[in-house]
DNA sequence: TAGGCCATCTGGTCCT
DNA sequence: AGGACCAGATGGCCTA
């Protein structure tokens, strides 16, 4: 396990943790004011960076764009305890998601090495694996990938009622069982 | 030392 | 209204 020094970073300037020298409440708020997109840095994440504001940010979702802060109208620290909290909350829906790359980095195989995946690894051989099982299991059930790779409407249904069963009886060894169920479908068909 | 990978912070947007 | 989700930015650690 790599300590890679995150929990806490000293050096860093954060929201909650500002340099004496900077007045939260002077600064106006990136976006937040007229002079939105005009700025040559604005402050985010508790670190100064070149605006984002004029093109080169890619948030475009909804209708809702262009939409000023949403404003809470309470006091500094009250936002400053909501800011924490919502770290905190980030914090933990991280670490579900390594938890779920963790579980996935064990449920594909892999050439065994004193190093981990990564996270883009974890999810290309994952990938690669499903094809790999796909293609093994519609061999079992005496059909094949088309050419374009893609199993028909049918090979699918069929794909999916083996895979929901698999999820309503937790198997232990999901993929064993999911291989025997996928046998006796094709032994019985 | 550069580049890859990662954790964390953050603000915007979406959803309930 | 508030939490979840998302993606950009930042800086630390590690390796070639």
């Amino acid at each position: 396990m790599k300590s890679k020094g995150k929990a806490v970073k000293p050096s860093r300037r954060t929201w909650s943790n500002p340099e004496p020298d900077l007045e939260p409440d002077t600064e106006p708020e990136p976006g937040s004011s007229e002079q939105e997109g005009s700025e040559a840095s604005v402050r985010i994440g508790g670190s100064w960076r070149g605006s984002l504001r004029s093109g080169g940010g890619k948030r475009q979702r909804g209708a809702g764009r262009g939409r000023r802060h949403r404003q809470h109208g309470s006091s500094t620290k009250e936002r400053s305890i909501r800011r924490l909290e919502s770290n905190e909350r980030e914090r933990q829906r991280m670490h579900k998601l390594n938890n779920a790359f963790q579980a996935l980095r064990e449920a594909i195989p892999h050439v065994k090495t004193d190093k981990k995946l990564s996270k883009i690894e974890t999810l290309t051989l994952a990938k690669n694996y499903i094809k790999a099982l796909t293609t093994i299991v519609l061999d079992m059930s005496g059909a094949c990938l088309p050419s374009g790779g893609v199993p028909s409407e049918a090979t699918t249904a069929k794909l999916l009622q083996c895979y929901q069963q698999h999820l309503e009886e937790e198997a232990e060894d999901g993929l064993t069982q999911y291989l025997t169920h996928m046998h006796t479908f094709n032994q019985r068909s």
